[in-house]
DNA sequence: ACATGGCATGTGGTCGGACCAGAAAAAGGG
DNA sequence: CCCTTTTTCTGGTCCGACCACATGCCATGT
């Protein structure tokens, strides 16, 4: 093959200074709740203007590594925190909105990861979750509920079993890529022909594997999942062409 | 439980910037291969500084649907991309670093996703995809490779049933996940008592995972691999205590 | 007519200084 | 001692300028 000389793209202070901060992360020199000096200290630290800096901690800041406060006192400033949710949602909403993913891989990323929280559910959550949990679904199972409403306690029941699997990322995870395409569910549910009917199949499937949890009949518990997400998302995928490769893109 | 206010914190331009290009992304009118008017421009359409656009685009940058190029002609300017692998990286490797995840999460999440991705290789692979991953495997099998370069090449193997598997969602998940722990596992690597024959050991699997996705035996093949990933991470999972929840976080 | 070199232009990237809003600490007054 | 006012420190914003680089244009020379 050809040699394909790609350009070397040095400069950009800005990541430089981020590269710098990135290393004493994982060197473990910065942790959780610690705080970085003021930027007007820091920046001529690093040898850079102040807005180069800034654009550094404006980057740690959308990966959810860092927080900022005006003000003075124990909680201005820059503190390193772990808040990736947010910015792993934003991530993948886009992206999705992009047309990066299909609504298929969407629907078997859930799968995968829904099977995993739910199989984990049974052995791990404390009954303390499932009361939570219990607590959403019965709230969706009201009669008058709306679709803007049921979506959102949808995501959150989701979102409860995954955490309560005691497992942080997978968790993490469920919740953004089910962020990713709640305009679509919300969407596909207003647009249902019988609404009542589909609210309480959907929660009978929301109680049968609750259910199944709390017997820690875990591998029940994730083929329903399964079937209830795929039967979810199946209508959607058949009308969705967003999926896959195209122009300008990955470059 | 209490009512729990929680401060409002509006303001922030740069923030009020971001939302309104998001909307636009959402809208459909923003799309991949779009370019953006130049930042002198741009700022007083939003009506604010050049400072605080930039901000915003650089949180779109690193995020991964934006690049910016300067210089003159069609290939300069900002222009909207799909790039979400390195911003997903990062942000894993990062908030890993940082404990946000324990290595059992990632071991978990790496089981999950992969099962998924070998399963579906083994109906939707091609087999210009599989001989690709052959490839890979065979030069890990080489005797005098360095954990280094196995490290590279075990993690390229992955990624490439992942993609292969069609599904660029799960794909970008799982090389994400996989980079996440990639320093730890090459410390892993280094210090095992028998490389060779973990080497021997590791590529004997490999090769079979491999041999079962071509026999469309997907539920066979992501039962090995998931042996395969829980008796790499297993040995790591024992000594490793980062994980779960601290002080100073997600508030 | 064509190639070549230099110049103008436009892009993101950086810099320095200034000011604003807000919150806490410090200073002042009862 | 408590309450009010002032100062101080923080991030957030704005402005104007300059730099490096790549392109396009134009004059020049062959």
């Amino acid at each position: 093959m050809p040699v394909e000389w790609q350009p070397v793209r040095q400069s950009r202070t800005h990541e430089l200074v981020l590269q710098s901060i990135e290393e004493q992360v994982f060197a473990g020199k910065l942790r959780a709740g610690d705080r970085l000096p003021p930027e007007r200290e820091l920046a001529p630290v690093f040898g850079v203007s102040r807005s180069a800096l800034r654009e550094a901690l404006r980057v740690l800041e959308t990966i959810g590594v860092l927080v900022a406060q005006p003000g003075r006192g124990p909680d201005s400033g820059a503190r390193i925190v772990r808040n990736p949710d947010d910015a792993l949602g934003r991530l993948l909403r886009l992206h999705f909105a992009l047309g990066s993913y299909s609504l298929h891989d969407v629907m078997e990323a859930r799968v995968a990861l829904e099977r995993a929280s739910f199989a984990a559910a049974a052995t791990h959550a404390s009954e303390e979750d499932l009361d939570e949990a219990g607590a959403v679904v019965h709230r969706m199972s009201q009669p008058g509920i709306l679709p803007e409403e049921f979506n959102e306690l949808d995501t959150r029941f989701h979102v409860k079993v995954a955490s309560s699997s005691g497992n942080a990322l997978t968790s993490t995870l469920t919740a953004a890529v089910r962020e990713s395409v709640r305009p679509l569910i919300l969407r596909a549910l207003e647009e249902v022909d019988d609404w009542p009917a589909t609210q309480a199949h959907l929660n009978r499937q929301h109680a049968e594997m609750l259910r199944l949890v709390r017997l820690d009949q875990g591998d029940e518990a994730a083929d329903l999942a399964e079937l209830h997400i795929r039967g979810f998302h199946g209508t959607l995928v058949d009308e969705d062409r967003t999926g896959g490769d195209a122009d300008g893109a990955t470059a």
